[in-house]
DNA sequence: CGTCGACATCATGAATAGTGATCGACACGA
DNA sequence: TCGTGTCGATCACTATTCATGATGTCGACG
């Protein structure tokens, strides 16, 4: 007979007990017999090796010993822990409250995630929504799988055996050029053959995953491409292609279309576009919310997107 | 099926299987089979309503679900609670530590207390001891069956069922008087007959359960006092005796006997003395402490007071 | 494709919680 | 002082729950 045989069954009749002043009141409370009291609250105290309850006999109602109260405000503490984790979970289970961390990268933040999460913050408004930005995908899926985010936004194509993916749609790569400079003079209509960029100074991001896809896309195409300014900032960029510097490929998502000083064109013959996707991960329960987030997700993808392939 | 079904058991499990990240290590643990530890977390599942583990099958560890990490938060806190829980009461045991609150009153507090104190400080460094100083005695019995103070000493005769009583000694009422003053030098013997206060001016305390049983006493001798200066602060009554304004009949614990402008004699024939007693809630579970502190009172009481009657 | 490791499930026996009846103690009122 | 009522403890009994060992099932791995 130990303290670890204590439960918080006794704690409860130990609460009601005290609230009541008797046996029978707490009884009452918590729907037992009183015999049933009487005997939790004996094997509270053979539990912690000393009595807590003086019982006067007769009609005279039980008071706390010492102990007793010292383990009183401890079971009040643990309840108190109790009902915050039943509430918590509760939160979980409907996805309307609680939290949820969304990793997302500089494109997507821009024009897609705000309107997303304008939507989820309406379905849930009392879901605390943290989102971790971050270019890296690797570091993204690593923090999915530690369980540091709840759910991430990242681009295809990728397979990963670890993530559950859902593509929302496709976000073509386009060219973006000055509005009035000679790359678009040149070609007016709606397309841009490849060949025209060849040798033509260009305006990118750094080195990062979606700059890579960019460049390996141009070189599948016979580009080589040269870049006389780099910013992972796509406003920036874009400023750039507007003063001139040259042109720049970006994801359709990332470019600032109310731009009147650029044009958009699609380049001829199109570069894989990069899918847009949302994961969770594979096997693991998914959260109410982050279920809820690409429901959404979904749909802002149908309006915003092209159609996903295959 | 419901969340009060939540047992600590279940909680421990919960712990126990986070940490090992298998529900055979989490056996081993707690020292289960298995199958104990597979059904106790299932149980746990239905009582919460969802999964807190998700079991990818083969040789993999499981893992948290949401919901389990959630709960695992609340079950480390509760857990610490239990652990201090524990902690707290084995202190409340041996006495030794926690918080013992002491009701007292002046003459006490003067000459016994502190020596007792000392004494129980260290006998039990860790503990907290608390005084509480109180001269109107039906405050201090209040606050002793309300549960305020732990224990108190009081001054009889006294009897209340409610109380648990424990005589130290007693303490004589005694005639203060100026050293080279009229009544010292009438009465050169170790004693004053009562006689000798009728008319004469006197110092004494305002009104008050000790001040009571002295002029009760001196009533029951044919005295009417007449008091001429009245203060609660022994130290300013005996100042007043030394400076020729009257005699006083104080409780001997509250003389300073080391002041060589007063002399001390008894009453002739003596007043019922006052008993030192320490009280604890009666039926009531003491506080270990709290007998522990009387066992000390008893020993100073019979080194420092005169035999307790009867 | 078979084996292994890990959890679920099942049948069983033991421990335990809960119940109703009864006992004993105490305060209170006649 | 003696019922009397109230309350907690206890008892015997029942139902539930718990733990076990054996077996089943699923996924990973070679």
């Amino acid at each position: 007979m130990s303290f670890d045989d204590v439960e918080l069954r006794h704690l409860r009749a130990l609460r009601a007990v005290a609230e009541e002043g008797s046996f029978i009141g707490a009884a009452d409370i918590l729907g037992f017999s009183q015999a049933a009291i009487s005997q939790q609250i004996a094997g509270l105290e053979r539990a912690v090796g000393q009595a807590v309850f003086d019982r006067p006999g007769g009609p005279r109602p039980v008071t706390l010993t010492p102990a007793g109260r010292i383990l009183l405000r401890y079971a009040e503490d643990i309840n108190t822990q109790i009902e915050a984790a039943e509430h918590d979970l509760s939160d979980l289970a409907s996805g309307t409250a609680g939290r949820l961390r969304i990793g997302t990268y500089q494109s997507v933040s821009v024009q897609l995630l705000p309107e997303i999460v304008a939507t989820l913050r309406h379905a849930a408004p009392d879901l605390a929504i943290s989102l971790v930005e971050q270019d890296e995908q690797h570091v993204l899926i690593d923090a999915l799988l530690s369980g540091a985010i709840d759910v991430t936004f990242l681009t295809g194509p990728i397979t990963d055996a670890r993530l559950d993916l859902t593509e929302l749609g496709t976000d073509p790569f386009v060219v973006v050029l000055q509005a009035d400079g000679p790359l678009a003079q040149e070609n007016p209509g709606r397309s841009i053959p490849s060949a025209a960029l060849e040798g033509v100074p260009m305006v990118g991001q750094h080195d990062c995953d979606c700059q890579m896809q960019i460049d390996n896309g141009l070189r599948a195409c016979g580009v080589r491409p040269r870049y006389v300014f780099r910013s992972n900032d796509n406003g920036a960029l874009q400023g750039m292609v507007r003063a001139g510097m040259g042109p720049a490929v970006m994801p359709l998502l990332a470019v600032d279309r109310g731009d009147p000083g650029i044009v958009v064109k699609q380049l001829e013959p199109p570069m894989e576009p990069r899918t847009i996707i949302v994961a969770v991960p594979k096997g693991a329960t998914p959260m109410p919310a982050a279920d809820r987030l690409i429901r959404i997700a979904k749909t802002a993808g149908r309006k915003r997107l092209a159609r996903a392939p295959r």
